[in-house]
DNA sequence: TCTCTGTATGCAATGTTATAACATTGCGTT
DNA sequence: AACGCAATGTTATAACATTGCATACAGAGA
């Protein structure tokens, strides 16, 4: 696990021509709180920065030994399952569920759920829209007569390094 | 969590003519296990068998207690999870990962990672299969240069009933 | 300023899911 | 008997997550 890089991300969007540091994440996260009116506290935007400076999906005990080390003071399990509830009812982190680890998402501004591409070698995460999948499986659902409430979509594999 | 019921299941395969019921289910692993050269144990069966008679995708220490009512002996979690492992890797079962429950398939004989479509009400699951995401899905991977090992597809809704 | 209120966090304990490490059983073969 | 092997048993622990209650703290209104 390492929180070093403070590198731009790829982004897999082909609509999307944005920054994508950290920070300009963070900052993207932060107005729209303002706009919605709920708050991106301390804690809320430290775990947002670890997520997007992480190259892989992180645990929640990885995020709460990371915290350590960054502030001194220490939280517990329930603080950093609080705030990643948070974040992802706000569209800023999915949990990616076959790892049992968090991701941050690129583009919370129009989000849904996304499919994850998840490399099993480096543990790298790409996330992607895709319409047409969407569309698919909405279809199967109203098929079956189910209305749809969450998507979780995981693809894992091996990546081309 | 009831393992009462023994009634056929729905198959949602079309092209699928045959019987459901759980004996049929485990008859038919059973003959796959010979053809194959593995063994389908009685632990092993007794936990495909629980499987096939819940209503519900069913985690490890369901099973476990499960087991505790149907053998006076008591399973460990090692034991389960090594029987469970196995079945997965037979195609006889899969897991639900955003409930860490398992469930059993219905077509091991033509087995790959299906979809489910789990109700969040009364936690009914259905598996389908659907090419056409299937190839969606190979599609994307590959122009992101992945060679896909694995797929977890889960759709959360809620059903007719 | 003070108090009220709602939201967020701290904290201890516990619950739930999964695996590591090592021992044993049972069965077929030599 | 002695061995090899697959499966299971046993103990402990790791890893992930939640409950319940106490405390802090910011903003609204008297």
């Amino acid at each position: 696990m390492a929180f070093l890089s403070v590198q731009p991300r790829p982004c897999t969007d082909p609509n999307c021509r944005g920054q994508h540091a950290p920070a300009e994440r963070v900052a993207l996260a932060m107005s729209l709180c303002g706009a919605r009116g709920v708050q991106l506290t301390t804690l809320r935007r430290q775990i947002l920065e670890l997520l997007w400076e992480s190259a892989q999906p992180t645990g929640a005990y990885q995020l709460i030994e990371a915290l350590k080390l960054r502030n001194s003071r220490p939280v517990g399990p329930p603080t950093v399952y609080r705030a990643l509830e948070f974040l992802i009812s706000q569209g800023f982190v999915s949990k990616i569920e076959s790892h049992n680890a968090y991701v941050p998402c690129a583009h919370p501004e129009r989000h849904q759920d996304c499919l994850f591409f998840i490399c099993g070698d480096c543990g790298a995460s790409v996330e992607l829209e895709d319409a047409r999948i969407e569309r698919l499986l909405a279809e199967n659902a109203a098929d079956l007569g189910y209305r749809v409430t969450r998507r979780v979509v995981e693809v894992e594999g091996t990546c081309a390094s």
